[in-house]
DNA sequence: TTAGCTTTGTTGCATATGCAACGAATTTTT
DNA sequence: AAAAATTCGTTGCATATGCAACAAAGCTAA
């Protein structure tokens, strides 16, 4: 290869615009909900929701949220320091630990999702619905390509 | 808020197929690169880039990969621990270092680059130039909103 | 039944990252 | 010139995450 093509591929990738665009959106969240005072991060509270959706086991959990399950035993041991949920362990399968909001848990979801949702729309501002579904198709190809080469690599 | 409507946003954002996405390559590219067994990250692949393109001090190579100064100076010690560059004071302004590739990096970046860009194509497969366009059109828009909230922070 | 495998969740270790504080060097202000 | 502010890079501390090893519990198969 030639050393003077080190940075230029003959075309540029998506994927840099894709990488940055999505770490400019975590910035925005962490910046909002720190700033918000609400001492949850946007995977807290997803996993809250999940689990006032009623999902109650750990490995169901870690598999939705696509986190590691020691990742997520750690999410579950936070967010009980704080209070917002509750284990206990299941009578009919002693491994696992069915884990439940608090009433504190609940009205801190209920005061978190709008803070998410207002910012995923402002996100949006001036991107009509065709373009919003022309970039969720799109994603879909390349997360698909992506899966593909995931399971050549097993 | 009703409880109830934790999960259902009125309508879906694109935000977490946007994450899902990234996350997606970034398991791919991790797995790619490990696999390779060219003991580099992406983020020192760039870094490696932009040395070799001329870029010589921390400060400047922070801001274009969007590291915290104190990430970068620990990737470039990684990068140094590995023999793959090195620093010299410089005379002019003994606060910052120059760094520059050793001709083991070198040989290293020519190695990675075409394990990147290869793994960047196969993630583009079926996908043509005019919805990339598009996609990346898209994506500027959402970058943009996110900075003016981003300021709006500040 | 019982030995071996699987599942669930935790912990230790590793990496990557950000923030704040710092020292050294340089620049700006007074 | 001297004081104040800024810049560059490093380090300590914090969080988030993955992998591997582990124990406890449950399941499977001989």
């Amino acid at each position: 290869m030639n050393p003077d093509k080190l940075l230029t591929g003959s075309k540029k990738s998506i994927v840099p615009w894709l990488g940055k665009t999505m770490k400019h959106i975590d910035i925005l969240m962490n910046a909002v909900l720190h700033h918000s005072g609400l001492d949850l991060t946007k995977n807290q509270i997803k996993v809250l929701q999940l689990i006032h959706a009623g999902m109650k086991n750990q490995s169901d959990l870690s598999v939705i949220t696509e986190r590691n399950k020691s990742s997520l035993s750690r999410i579950i041991q936070s967010l009980e320091r704080k209070g917002f949920v509750r284990k206990k362990v299941d009578k009919n399968d002693k491994r696992q630990q069915l884990v439940e909001l608090t009433d504190k848990g609940r009205e801190k979801l209920i005061e978190a999702v709008p803070v998410l949702e207002t910012n995923f729309r402002k996100m949006e501002h001036g991107i009509d619905d065709s373009e919003l579904e022309q970039l969720k198709s799109i994603l879909s190809k390349i997360l698909k390509n992506v899966e593909k080469e995931l399971e050549k690599l097993n």
